[in-house]
DNA sequence: ATATCATTCATCCTATTGGATGAATGTTAT
DNA sequence: ATAACATTCATCCAATAGGATGAATGATAT
């Protein structure tokens, strides 16, 4: 499961890669097509799709002697999906330790209350 | 703009990273806390912090002789938030493209009906 | 059958990256 | 002042990734 955002994040994480999703969000195109607009061999466009096609975020489809991309946006999908949940899940965890570090705050102020102590106390940063 | 994106991208990409990010979900900590449970060299550690803190996703406060790192929740926010709008965009051009070829297809239906010659055009993949 | 076109395979080269190591820097404690 | 601690800097190394090139494979057209 986790392998696969992994594929999608490493598969994102290049520009070339990038414009050749955007290329394709224009519609099916077979690799010279995709290749065409790039100063770079067409090897290596095909280089290119092979990642983004183990990442899943490509589909192909071979038609006589061409190939067929298209944008499989799921995965893209899923992959945005993934940060969020990631976002949300860490954000909580820091949500819960700082009302620890607040309810342990308001203890100390209780403390310094009783004996006239204040002793500084660093926050945590935000 | 985009550069950040990309060192965003690039940043979640590395399982460390990832871990790295998800211990700090628990709190600041320092680079020697955050290295403790990996099986690698404190240096290298350091390394990866580094990416991280280029690509915004970590922040860094300097206390002492010690270095707090915290996740900066809103640079992944920003991260899912452009993978979505990619996918929309690139989801919407789609369908653009899917109801032009949809018309051609009607305009094609009409013509036959007028000139009985049915011809075999191939409808775009999903 | 042959030439042409679309694509991948196999290599090779270079730059970058993940990692290790030892020295250098700056801070705290004694 | 000195020792211990926290971290980075400067290197080095191996593995990987991006890119190029030429040959191989498969399909189409003549």
């Amino acid at each position: 499961m986790n392998a696969n955002i992994d594929r999608a994040l490493v598969a994102l994480a290049d520009p070339t890669r990038r414009a050749i999703l955007t290329r394709l969000s224009f519609g099916e195109a077979r690799v010279t097509d995709i290749a065409a607009p790039f100063d770079m061999a067409l090897n290596s466009v095909s280089k290119h799709i092979r990642v983004l096609e183990r990442a899943q975020l490509v589909r192909r489809r071979r038609v006589g002697r061409e190939h067929l991309l298209s944008v499989q946006l799921a995965t893209l999908d899923a992959t945005a999906a993934w940060i969020e949940a990631q976002r949300t899940q860490w954000s909580a965890r820091l949500n819960i330790l700082d009302e620890l570090l607040q309810a342990e705050d308001r203890a100390d102020a209780r403390r310094r209350g009783r004996s006239r102590r204040p002793a500084a106390k660093k926050r945590s940063a935000r």
